[in-house]
DNA sequence: TTGACAATTGAATGCACATTCAACTATAAT
DNA sequence: ATTATAGTTGAATGTGCATTCAATTGTCAA
C-alpha cells in the first residue's frame, strides 16, 4: 500500500561510482547507433542473411532460396542491412548481388559464434 | 496480375554458391543463440546497463539512478541479461550488486563502439 | 512494344516485447 | 513484531517491427 516504487528511483547508493559511470557512459547518439547496429544483428533473418554473404556474395533470388522466404522480405531486410552499411550491392542485369560492406562485421559474427560455442558447450555438460 | 512472386521462390540462380553457403550455415540452435545474444545488445536500455557496469559493479537502485528508470523496469532487464549469462550477481545486505559475467562481451562491446564511432566520423564529414 | 523475371516499395497485419503497475519477498533496524 | 528500503515478479498495455500482400520499377529477350 505505500509507494515505495518511487521513494528510491531518485536516489542512489554508490555515488561515486554512478558519477564515473556517468562519465564514461557513450553520449545519446552514439548509444543510439550501438543499439541500433546491434538490433539489427538481433534478427534471426538478417543474421542468417549475414552468414549466408560471409564467403561469396549473392542475390536476392539465391538469399530467399537458401533461407525458403519470399524474396520481397529478404529485399525489405537487405535494404536495413544497406541503410545501416552492412551490406552493399551492385547490379548485374536483372540480379541485384549483395555482398558484406566490411571486414568489421564479419569479424565481430565470428567472434561472437565462437563465444556462442563455448557458451553452449560449457552449458551442455 | 501475374503471380511472379512465386514463379521464382524455389529456384536459385547460382546453384554452386548456394549450396556451399547452405553447408558453412549455423546450425538451427547456434543460430538462435547468436542472434538472441545480439537482440539483447540490441535494446538502449540493456546496451547502457552494460556499458554502466563496463568499470564497476553496481546496485539496482544505482542504475536506476544512472539511467533514470525505474528500479523494476532495471531488474527485468537484469533478469534477461542474467538468463543469458551476460551478467551476474551477488547479494550484499538488502542489495543486490550487478556486474559483467564475461570478458567477452565487453571485447565485443568495446570493438563495436570503436566501429561505430569510425563509421560516424566517416559519414559526417 | 510486349512479356517475363528480378527486385523494390508501401500499407496492412499480427506478434514480440519494453515499460508500467501492483503485489510480493528479502534483509535490516528499531 | 513492525516498519522501511531493495529488489523481484506477473499481468496489462502500447509500441515497434517482421512478414505478407499488392503494386511498381528495372532489365532483358523476342
Amino acid at each position: 500500500m505505500s509507494k515505495n516504487q518511487f521513494t528510491c528511483d531518485c536516489c542512489a547508493i554508490n555515488h561515486h561510482v554512478v558519477e564515473t559511470a556517468a562519465e564514461k557512459m557513450p553520449d545519446f547518439r552514439l548509444l543510439a547507433d550501438i543499439s541500433n547496429f546491434f538490433k539489427l544483428l538481433g534478427d534471426p533473418t538478417r543474421c542468417r542473411i549475414i552468414f549466408a554473404l560471409l564467403e561469396n556474395e549473392m542475390c536476392v533470388c539465391d538469399l530467399a532460396y537458401l533461407l525458403s522466404m519470399t524474396k520481397s522480405s529478404i529485399s525489405h531486410q537487405l535494404s536495413k542491412l544497406r541503410n545501416a552499411g552492412i551490406v552493399r550491392c551492385r547490379r548485374e542485369g536483372k540480379e541485384v548481388y549483395y555482398c558484406l560492406d566490411d571486414d568489421h562485421v564479419s569479424e565481430l559474427i565470428r567472434i561472437t559464434a565462437t563465444h556462442i560455442r563455448h557458451q553452449e558447450v560449457h552449458h551442455e555438460i
